[in-house]
DNA sequence: CCTCCATGTTCTATGATGCT
DNA sequence: AGCATCATAGAACATGGAGG
């Protein structure tokens, strides 16, 4: 069978077009396609014919952009670590101020050989989040290569994302916890002779990750869940395309607000996000021909 | 494809200098 | 002082590479 074949033969499946779409939902999202640009990296699409940002709300959804895009042969799809209010036009991706809650990620990359030394990290992850109260909406993705160790973005409570920004809140989390088990991850590395190992906070204001089930973008691999708990039954044997064996659907549990007050804790100690992207600039100096039409005392022609 | 981010380049506001 | 020019720092903008 050709291989592009296996792909759209995976998504097909109607279990992988649930948990993708139920994932995507409120996301925006981005196909990530076999077709390359002129400079030979593959073509990324995140707007419906360049206006709508990308969305997948129901299973129904995939085939459907499958099959919009088929001479891009999409290969993996990739949904934001936010959830917007709304998801209509480019302004909606373009400031923070529409992000409704967000999904704190601790990106584990590694290379796909050293899985046990990824997933030593992402349990030394997983163990300081539980002694902090954060244990029931926890989730480890196998990327296809690394790890995702994610947190559901309602594990911040409505009450506390009104207040602080949720990319705020995920960005000061990721980071405090990275911080704290930094030297645990350099143990690990060494322990497991893998060099490759780190352990990002990638979190900005328009981040992709992969979504659960999908293909990875350069792997014949499938980006599966894992229980946080039961991280050693699992191998990256069992997430070959093809031959998926594994798979955990707990990533949608969450309880509210458990994660409130460690992530108070971190944003108060290492503060909010801190990229100035999303949130408008301002001149400090209007230009010179808008100040020389001021000066005359009328607008613009 | 689209965006971030570092880097380099251009622009602009402002203060110093110098001249009348 | 009043005016013009020059120097300069920081802002704004352009460009290129990386990465999802």
């Amino acid at each position: 069978m050709e291989a592009y074949q296996l792909i759209l033969q995976h998504y097909s499946d109607v279990r992988v077009q649930r948990e993708i779409a139920e994932y995507s939902a409120g996301r925006w999202i981005a196909l990530h396609c076999e077709q390359t640009d002129e400079k030979g990296r593959k073509i990324l699409v995140r707007y419906w014919r360049g206006r709508r940002p990308l969305s997948l709300e129901e299973p129904a959804d995939l085939p459907r952009l499958l099959e919009a895009y088929r001479r891009l042969k999409p290969r993996s799809i990739h949904a934001t670590a936010n959830l917007y209010g709304k998801l209509e036009s480019v302004e909606d991706v373009a400031f923070i101020g529409n992000i409704a809650a967000c999904t704190p990620t601790w990106d584990v990359d590694n290379r796909l050989e050293d899985w046990e030394a990824t997933r030593e990290a992402s349990k030394q992850i997983v163990q300081f989040l539980s002694e902090n109260g954060v244990s029931e909406s926890v989730y480890v993705k196998f990327s296809g290569r690394g790890a995702h160790v994610q947190v559901h973005p309602y594990a911040f409570s409505a009450r506390l994302r009104s207040k602080i920004n949720p990319l705020d809140l995920a960005y000061a989390l990721v980071e405090y916890v990275r911080g704290k088990l930094q030297p645990r991850f350099v143990e690990i590395a060494l322990k497991f002779k893998a060099e490759g190992l780190r352990v990002d906070n990638e979190m900005d204001f328009q981040r992709l990750f992969v979504c659960p089930l999908s293909v990875h973008r350069e792997l014949d691999t499938v980006a599966v869940c894992l229980n946080p708990e039961e991280l050693d039954d699992f191998t990256p044997e069992e997430a070959r395309l093809g031959r998926v064996t594994h798979h955990w659907e707990g990533w949608r549990n969450y309880r509210e607000g458990e994660a409130d007050e460690l992530a108070v804790k971190a944003y108060s100690l290492v503060g909010g996000y801190p990229g100035t992207y999303g949130r408008p600039r301002r001149r400090k100096h209007p230009p010179l021909e808008k100040q020389i039409w001021r000066f005359v005392g009328r607008r613009e022609p």
